[in-house]
DNA sequence: CACCTGCATCGATGGACGTCAACATAGACA
DNA sequence: TGTCTATGTTGACGTCCATCGATGCAGGTG
């Protein structure tokens, strides 16, 4: 455990993390809303999805791009693709050598669960 | 053990429901990122976002379009947005006398939240 | 050094999307 | 019937976005 490591959030640009409460236990302000929908937004693509749980089931959590082929779209896409995955906050990147390895950033993830969770129970 | 064999997937248009794994299970195929994609984009907008928000939130877990003026966009596009999110099966509607009415599809909340609650735990 | 490979970036293009004003439709009421 | 109110629909417009080929850059290998 200990893994809750809590992130700074400094920037504007990626109060991501632990923006927004329960979809269900109010209704969003705009800043909210935002925030959040940003990172939906990012898995709001079928490849960005894929590529996403690519990274998200790979043994050891993270991926090199050149596990990833068989996407069905050109290289530059995919590098495109993991950009964007990368400004949302859920993914985070780092150069090895010859080969750069991306890997799931966990609390954004935990974000999107609860405000889901919340709304779920809804019935 | 016990595969959870998922389910037929009859409609190619709303085969929302339980389409897919915990993204960390394995990848997903494109046609369940298709499925999935369109969920998340739903989400994926600010107002539409919050326009969700407020029906989940609202007492009895519905809420009437009459209730909602303040997101800062013009009644027309509240409708689309809307309409958008009933198309992406997060939203049901029903018409009751002069007022319509929309409510949350608990089922679709269900599905999205599986698919993050894997990926989640992924640490 | 030169050469090759893995990945990112650039510039262009076609399509999708959010937004609005204008109009259409449905129900309530007189 | 007619009129008013509440929503949905249409058409248009501007912007964003996914995609690609070409190119650039970094790192390994000879």
């Amino acid at each position: 455990m200990s893994n809750t490591r809590v992130l700074p959030l400094l920037e504007p640009e990626s109060d991501v993390a632990a923006c927004c409460p329960p979809l269900d236990e109010r209704p969003l302000s705009a800043r909210e809303a935002e925030s959040a929908a940003r990172m939906f937004k990012a898995l709001g693509d079928p490849v960005r999805l894929r590529l996403f749980s690519l990274v998200a089931s790979h043994a050891g959590g993270e991926a090199c791009v050149c596990d990833i082929s068989d996407v069905g779209v050109s290289q530059p896409t995919v590098s495109h693709h993991l950009k964007k995955l990368k400004e949302a906050g859920l993914l985070s990147s780092e150069r090895r050598g010859t080969w750069v390895y991306y890997r799931v950033e966990p609390s954004v993830l935990a974000a999107m669960g609860a405000l889901l969770a919340g709304a779920a129970k809804t019935v």
